[in-house]
DNA sequence: TTAACGGTTCACATAATGCGAACGGTGGAC
DNA sequence: GTCCACCGTTCGCATTATGTGAACCGTTAA
């Protein structure tokens, strides 16, 4: 759901917001730093800050202000939404088997965000995780697997909220080409990337429901071209990601009941 | 550091974050529910939500407006200025050498937040560690062990911004009997707490620093009273606490060079 | 069919925020 | 040692963004 609707939105928090992120994606800013990147006074700016640090949301070292680590724990509440542990699971299974990166993705406001990833059996590095690994519907396998069973309305939503960044040179560009493409991907159940997110990367992804049949997120599989045969792309290796998008979902089915 | 000062504070900001708080807290949170926790009209507070879900920190379901799984996604990024992996592994085995539960916490703006426990070699469940989840000092053994360290001045803004609410029967009331306490505290270089926080919990605790020698957290172990010995929470399980003490600030300085 | 309930919208008054200039403290350069 | 540059902080004022409450809709239950 991208739920563009939405009633009036305070400026005020949207900035103070946008500071904190700005926070966590520098890993600690100074005032300084944040004038320049955010429009206003150097005072306004402080203001939020002040209120940032007030509420504890960040912490101070000298003059740069640093996430704190109560973020942390609150991010900790959030996570028991989304089957993270079977996720582990079926994300280890699936990069034991194809022996390539596997990773599942949740869905949220039409983005799709790292919950899990493992290479060959060994989980990634938290560093792999967290706020610039926000991917796009539109230049990841699953991501285009996703749009194909929207509605054609959101999917027009979706696009219009967040464009088409062009990430590579095989990016698509074109909103046509990319609705065009929906149906095929739709009928036979998975996506793929051609370093269309990353060069020398190819990805078959699907969606992945809970028991309700909602989208809840992607589940993929992917690695360097020059080591993956396009063939066994379409084959095996979607074979086996559908096979464990088949055991997630029976997993979560079985969780409900 | 509590860092009382702070310039002007945005009373907007505070209730969007005041309210993303409750959210989180209650797992989620309608309209009509919020009303009466927040004060102020209905619109406003719908104003709020409309912010959060626009800048993504909250997702709908139906009616009921839930923390979104982009915030676990955030708080992974504040995680890694606490060494995690470090305190983890002290706990363990803290909790395996003492067969008690072990807990490393936070020390951040004058509270203390749950960054690993561990019982009995096992860790706790992530149900454990959350927004409730964060301990005052005045009540806890490592909490008032890191009091005794501070300066005066600078316990006396702890307890002027939090108080000294009383959890249980046993939890010290009265601010000069605190203070006054401190100083044999800081002597023997642990805290101890008899069913302050929590009825018939005794625990031992004390304060951990980095490289810097700056106060970092605290780490305690304790149980059931009916199963811990007075005598000897005072003389091996604090031994056995201290070493691990000094364990977790060697590894904090060997990761710094 | 109606009433109750909850979410959403709107126009208005006001108070909270944005603003810019001035202040103060610190560190480096000359 | 002095001066300058830099950065965080403070303050008063103008204005605009927010708080407010009433009215509006859509849904559900009586």
């Amino acid at each position: 759901m991208v739920e563009e609707i939405g009633g009036r939105t305070l400026k005020t928090t949207g900035t103070s917001l946008r500071i904190l992120e700005l926070i966590l994606e520098y890993d600690g800013l100074a005032l300084a730093e944040l004038d320049g990147m955010i429009d206003g006074p150097k005072s306004s700016i402080h203001s939020h800050l002040s209120t940032l640090h007030r509420c504890r949301y960040v912490v101070r070292e000298g003059d740069t202000y640093v996430a704190s680590f109560r973020l942390w724990s609150m991010g900790q509440r959030a996570k028991h939404r989304y089957p993270v542990k079977v996720a582990e699971e079926v994300v280890d299974d699936l990069a034991a088997t194809t022996g390539e990166e596997a990773n599942f993705t949740a869905l949220e406001h039409g983005r799709l965000l790292i919950v899990y990833g493992a290479s060959e059996g060994a989980p990634l590095a938290d560093n792999d995780v967290g706020v610039q690994d926000e991917h796009y519907l539109h230049n990841t396998a699953a991501g285009k697997a996703i749009l194909a069973e929207m509605e054609r309305e959101e999917v027009e939503a979706v696009i219009d909220r967040w464009g088409m960044p062009q990430e590579t040179q095989a990016t698509i560009r074109d909103r046509n080409q990319l609705l065009n493409s929906l149906a095929e991907i739709s009928e036979r159940g998975y996506g793929i990337v051609d370093e269309e997110s990353a060069p020398g990367l190819v990805v078959v992804g699907a969606p992945v429901h809970d028991a309700d049949d909602t989208i809840i997120g992607g589940l993929s599989v992917g690695g360097p071209k020059y080591r993956i045969d396009f063939a066994a792309l379409h084959s095996e290796i979607a074979d086996e990601l559908l096979e464990a998008v088949e055991e997630f979902e029976r997993a979560l089915r079985a969780d409900r009941s």
